[in-house]
DNA sequence: TTAGGGTTATGC
DNA sequence: GCATAACCCTAA
């Protein structure tokens, strides 16, 4: 276990206590992670994310989004019944919502969103193997409707009646209740238990008190665990300087996580202001525990003779797996030997299927805990440290002067603090329509991440709009290695390809300014047939949009030339 | 954004 | 040279 490890489980501790979004960033912001985040990690990130959303009751295409990487951490045999009901209800809503919002007969934004969410988001989902999980029944009754509503004014008055905003905060509610008792205590938490057993013989026991699986409030983000006193600014102070001198201060690498995190989970004690009770008394008694299947890792004597001390804790099943990162799991892989080319399922199996070896990024099904995702989704979800950064806090609900006032004891100069709004706040949402943060961010991308704050940790719950599946390859022009790295991200057909297209098609001009005659395929003519026998004839820019790969070089007037070429007599 | 007329390139 | 497909221009 490293640093990373420790920092990791500091900032899934606190990231499930009800403070307010701005702190939680702020911690965020002050203790060192490196990306890839651990599974368990980022599943709180967006899992506070959403209930923060709640809070306020808010639902957008960020939630979503929250909702599909949450299902891609989820274990293959694993999919939740609650995720796709609140995934159903929330893309309903997000779509609905339009109907609601502008005046009776302008319909242009629903129609807007029926396309980009159900016509391409949806369907995409439901060719996707891995987000299979979030298909469901209802979600392709609701699709059917929201398809038939485009078309039908009864069905649009009858959706615009229901009250889908209730619905879709329901569904999240039920759905986070679900998944925080599932996910249990936070590590931290499981180390305070863990020490409480420990010391039940004749000693005090420590002042935290665990609440019931899953029994945690939801408001202002909080998710379960420890009861905290409410902290005063200059508390709050001593915890954010306390925990950063927790991470940055322990070098030592120690190869057995676990005694190393009750260690950590002792210096958190000494330095949080809040009821964790004796830990740093029982640190010592707790680091005698050690998991005994490491013994090729940590042989000295000293620690031998620890590992017999605490057997309870040592049969803990897994605890650390959770916190395992990508570089964690390849490196677990590393002792087994690397001569083996699995495949991401694979990968998942053999994490689960256990040996000594590797009981550091083993995921015990059992445990309910956090199981090893497919490695593939974690791919998805925590390769990209930009995409995991750009989860980080700021939920775009606070208001503005409360952001203003936020305290930034780093550095009052910094920019990533800045986050009045409208300027220096990276991915200012607050108050934005997806439409809105797909626009700013596509357009913003450039110059504002260029700037040095934005290198840095961004907020968890910044909305990546661009941060979906699909992934463009990057424009020939995009050269300098800087822009490249920057640039590295999902985009939405919407953003990226509006500005690619037109430059490849520049490309292909000839020297009278004309462009190369492209012969169309049999794939593009099938295509354009059947979509226009879906669409209709004439939703040009619909079928394009909705088939942004195929029709890649072809304008919105290129496919009505050719389908007035394909109907000729 | 789309429709429709005009222009140009390509294949026979 | 002609037919056709692909592309361009412009009005609505």
């Amino acid at each position: 276990m490293d640093d990373d490890f420790k920092a990791a489980a500091i900032l899934e501790f606190i990231l499930r206590q009800p403070i307010e979004d701005w702190l939680a960033n702020e911690l965020f912001l002050a203790i060192p992670v490196s990306s890839p985040l651990s599974p368990c990690l980022t599943k709180t990130i967006l899992i506070r994310r959403l209930a923060s959303e709640l809070s306020f009751r808010s639902v957008s295409e960020r939630s979503l989004h929250s909702l599909e990487l949450l299902n891609d951490l989820h274990h293959s045999n694993d999919h939740s019944d609650s995720l796709r009901a609140a995934y159903c209800a929330v893309a309903v809503e997000c779509t609905a919502c339009f109907l609601r919002s502008r005046p009776a007969d302008d319909y242009g934004e629903f129609f807007d969103a029926v396309n980009r969410i159900w016509n391409c988001r949806v369907t995409d989902l439901e060719s996707a193997e891995e987000a299979a999980g979030l298909v469901s029944d209802g979600l392709k009754r609701a699709r059917k409707e929201m398809e038939e509503a485009v078309v039908d004014s009864r069905v649009r008055d009858a959706l615009k009646r229901r009250d889908t905003k209730k619905e879709a905060l329901e569904a999240v509610r039920v759905y986070l209740k679900e998944e925080s008792a599932k996910m249990g205590p936070a590590f931290l938490e499981l180390v305070a238990e863990a020490i409480r057993g420990s010391r039940s013989s004749g000693v005090d026991p420590p002042s935290v008190e665990l609440k019931e699986k899953g029994g945690g409030s939801l408001a202002k983000g909080g998710i379960s665990g420890i009861k905290l006193n409410p902290l005063t600014l200059p508390e709050v102070m001593k915890v954010k300087e306390g925990l950063r001198a927790s991470c940055m201060g322990l070098q030592t690498v120690v190869r057995d996580p676990l005694p190393d995190a009750v260690a950590l989970a002792a210096e958190v004690s000494t330095a949080v202001p809040v009821e964790m009770g004796n830990s740093k008394r029982n640190a010592d008694h707790v680091l005698s525990s050690v998991e005994e299947g490491d013994e090729d890792e940590d042989d000295d004597g000293e620690a031998l003779t620890r590992r017999k001390k605490d057997t309870e804790i040592a049969s803990r099943p897994n605890v650390v797996a959770r916190y395992a990162t990508r570089a964690q799991i390849a490196e677990g892989k590393q002792k087994i030997g690397n001569n083996r080319r699995t495949t991401s399922t694979e990968d998942a199996g053999a994490n689960s299927s256990g040996s000594d070896s590797r009981d550091s990024i083993e995921i015990n099904k059992n445990d309910d805990v956090v199981r090893d995702p497919l490695p593939d989704a974690v791919e998805m979800v925590v390769s990209e440290e930009e995409e995991v950064m750009m989860m980080m806090i700021d939920t775009g609900h606070v208001n503005d002067n409360e952001m203003v006032s936020r305290p930034n004891v780093e550095n009052p100069n910094a920019t990533h603090v800045q986050v009045s709004k409208g300027k220096g706040k990276i991915g200012d949402l607050g108050g934005t329509t997806s439409k809105d943060d797909a626009i700013a961010n596509s357009s913003g991308s450039g110059s504002k991440d260029n700037n040095e704050a934005t290198k840095k940790k961004r907020s968890i719950m910044d909305w990546n709009p661009t941060a979906r599946a699909y992934e463009w390859e990057e424009d020939s022009d995009s050269s300098s290695s800087e822009s490249q790295s920057l640039t590295r991200k999902p985009h939405l057909p919407s953003s990226k390809k509006g500005v690619v297209s037109p430059l490849k098609v520049q490309g292909n001009r000839n020297l009278v300014g004309r462009r190369k005659k492209l012969r169309w395929t049999t794939v593009e003519e099938d295509t354009l047939r059947k979509a226009v026998e879906k669409y209709g004839k004439g939703n040009w820019k619909l079928i394009k949009s909705c088939h942004p790969d195929i029709f890649e070089d072809r304008t919105e007037v290129d496919l009505k030339d050719k389908w007035r070429n394909m109907t000729k007599p």
